[in-house]
DNA sequence: AAGTGGTCTAGACCACCAT
DNA sequence: TGGTGGTCTAGACCACTTA
């Protein structure tokens, strides 16, 4: 039997195309059920193992649900956003068919004890119609040694990610967050239109890059309407 | 060939017999390397496929670190605490050299919409001299089914992933964690002795096992002095 | 060059679920 | 009962590391 060898791993390119499918939409568990392992296998000329290492990636990334005898679940029904990664906030949305919109609320080059640091604030939602609803608050803080001029770029468009990663080519890697939750001042409660004093989650995020450089401080400040939805492994 | 069929799958099994060793110390990267794959298949009569599915288990838990063409390097070195994992709440905390302390505030077998589950609510704390200060309040429902007689442990004593483990052979492996804010109530600013309407944090989690059962419903709500810290790795 | 882990195959049986 | 996913095998080639 012939073997593909092109020495990049065929199963992350499999999950990758699934994982695309699975956001336009294309499954829905009823008249559009997920396809079996095997059924895949054969679409993918693969062998059973190989495609349920993909599937693996995938439901580790709780797109998908599988269980012993059931066809594979796959998991887009309620609106959630796993905020907690390195995708882009406007990739997040797009998936869930709405319009992203950012308004930037500050940007601008700031010393801060003797260290230059770029200094983004931006409110973040999604536009439904005429409105805009506003999902999160972000307040980010970028060294700007590491990222010379990056205040030239417009963030409203943007993604801070995506420019650090073309025009710089750091990559963020890891993040540590700090969750808290602090209620609602009147700034907050105007921004999100919820009364004031309603309990918000906020989340601390030291992010850095493969080589362990701090490459983002950002405070983000969840609305009530947002899930946040973390998947993760099993741990120590 | 003979196959090992008892139908409870082996490479949980062989990954906690290989975690007990690393945890005893046998390992030590040097003098006593990892086994190779091969070596340790052949050890317990596994193909090196089965083999690698425990390896993989233990990759996830942070015990063992794997690269191209290396050795498998066992790494006790580093001692990092997430609140986000499933050690259990007692471990934790004696690394911060605090006595836990456990309230069973409800411990029962209840029949919900024809589904039977153990219910248990605990509050959860340090004991700090005379005094206890509690920390989280833990309200779980276990599918009774896959853990019948559970009601018969003291969950004051026992950590209950350690007993899923032991006696029941149930191996939680994935979380979905919703992160939301709630504001304290009366009871709540009682228990964390905090003013009525602070901002907490609340998660509701689905813990599951190997096979994607979920093994237990949990929402746990955090006293403000609990920070929650989560690491998380880029998945790219 | 030898040995390691990474990937992959083609097949098999089992346990669970829906019909 | 048929189909699904869960587990497992025995063997293969590849890429990387170490000696």
């Amino acid at each position: 039997m012939e073997q593909n060898r092109n020495y990049a791993p065929e199963y992350p390119r499999i999950a990758e195309d699934l994982k695309s499918a699975i956001l336009k939409g294309v499954y829905d568990n009823k008249e559009h059920p997920f396809p079996s392992e095997n059924a895949l296998a054969q679409r993918y000329g693969v062998s059973r193992s190989t495609l349920r290492k993909a599937l693996d990636l995938l439901k580790r990334e709780g797109l998908i649900e599988k269980s012993q005898g059931r066809r594979v679940q796959v998991s887009l029904n309620k609106l959630h956003l796993t905020s907690w990664n390195f995708s882009s906030f406007s990739e997040g949305l797009k998936a869930l068919n709405d319009e992203p919109y950012s308004r930037v609320d500050e940007a601008e080059v700031v010393e801060v004890n003797g260290e230059t640091f770029f200094h983004l604030r931006r409110t973040r939602g999604v536009k439904r119609g005429l409105t805009v609803q506003f999902l999160t608050l972000e307040d980010s803080w970028v060294p700007y040694r590491l990222f010379p001029r990056i205040e030239l770029h417009n963030f409203a468009e943007e993604s801070l990610y995506e420019v650090m990663r073309r025009e710089y080519r750091i990559y963020p890697c890891k993040g540590v967050s700090t969750i808290t939750a602090l209620s609602a001042d009147d700034a907050l409660s105007r921004d999100f239109d919820v009364p004031l004093g309603t309990a918000l989650v906020q989340a601390k995020q030291a992010i850095t890059d493969l080589n362990d450089r701090v490459i983002e401080k950002v405070t983000i400040i969840y609305a009530p309407e947002l899930e946040i939805r973390l998947v993760r492994d099993a741990g120590h």
